[in-house]
DNA sequence: AATATAACTTAACGCTGTTAACCATGCTTT
DNA sequence: AAAGCATGGTTAACAGCGTTAAGTTATATT
């Protein structure tokens, strides 16, 4: 293994493990037995190498739901896989999680773009399912691209706020995502406006 | 104004106009005309003041939803206008919103709890709301309290997919924001399911 | 054999949060 | 009035940070 992959080994294990302001170059040289310096001979900056790990947590998320994909349900039961798998992996992975919202875009706006393209893909996917709901007058939205980020936006609210334990402490987590993807899911479905 | 108010106002103003990652005790101090450590006799440590920026946050925040409050509308339409103006307050004063989830509330167990009393009376506020529209049979929910935390999380993931700028280019924030509003505020109301 | 290149080092710069020790001022108690 | 003490400030220093510059050493190419 090359002195670059136990770099990312080993940074991504101190993320995860002691969190993020715990990671310095110093640190991370000192596990993988090398001079500080050494690591700028293969990343550009810290920021570089924190990327370099976002780029892998996405794929590790990506894959986590393209394997939900499989099957031929209906696009409502695959929005809910969808969802749960999303929520699923957050909560599994909470560090992992944290490390795909932990660099801000626009303050990298010198990496090429297609770093994202993985989880433009995600969204595609997302968006698919939503189009296939739509046409069969199961959803009822506008555009299913800004919906697929919508359903996002919401799972990741939901995730977020468990993650960071922001959660009042009456509120058992478990209960309260189920809840949460309930509500997210019905905010998508076409229905009759109650009398 | 004590030095302590002084020493706020300045972290503050450097917080909102150059963000969190370029705030120093240092910068801060020479901004207020005094050496770096006087900084510690009117706070612990830089966690400290921070904290008192978040509670400041949080209470201009709930200012602003609860002016929404004074009206006599229906639950739903109490329910989007505070939707409405969560939003608005996250997207016009974004580096103010992000300070409120800047501090993860885990690495600060020493603080009281009651600090964060205001932002629990706003989820109490919320969930009044639902629990309203719950019996006028409008909403249909499980836990009124639960579905506050819900319905804050959704929001905030929208407001945070915004302004982290992680939002596709293809897509306007404005139409963005409204039409997640609607999936949200749909995903509360009571409904016959499709046939 | 000479040279280029790659992978690494040490030393240093200018930051950072935080602590210790010290000093002046003004209030309280003797 | 003298002594003591709390308050609000200071400077100097420590250890750690990201990063750069310059130097070294080994390997591959010509």
């Amino acid at each position: 293994m090359s002195l670059r992959d136990d770099i990312l080994v080993e940074s991504r294990d101190m993320l995860i493990k002691q969190g993020f302001g715990k990671v310095s170059m110093r640190k991370i040289a000192k596990k993988v037995n090398v001079s500080a310096t050494s690591i700028y001979l293969h990343f550009k900056n810290k920021d570089d190498l924190l990327l370099a790990l976002v780029e892998s947590s996405i794929e590790k998320l990506s894959d986590a739901l393209k394997d939900q994909m499989v099957s031929s349900d209906d696009p409502v039961a695959k929005l809910e896989k969808m969802a749960n798998s999303f929520l699923k992996f957050a909560i599994e992975n909470p560090q992992e999680y944290e490390i795909i919202y932990m660099v801000r875009h626009e303050e990298m706006p010198k990496y090429p773009k297609e770093k994202f393209e993985q989880i433009r893909k995600i969204y595609e996917m997302l968006a698919e399912i939503i189009r296939e709901g739509q046409e069969n007058k199961l959803f009822q939205v506008e555009d299913p691209l800004m919906s697929a980020y919508t359903l996002w936006a919401q799972l990741h609210g939901v995730a977020s706020v468990v993650i960071s334990k922001r959660l009042d402490t009456r509120i058992p987590s478990g209960e309260f995502m189920s809840q949460a993807k309930n509500h997210i899911i019905q905010g998508f479905i076409t229905q009759k406006t109650p009398v």
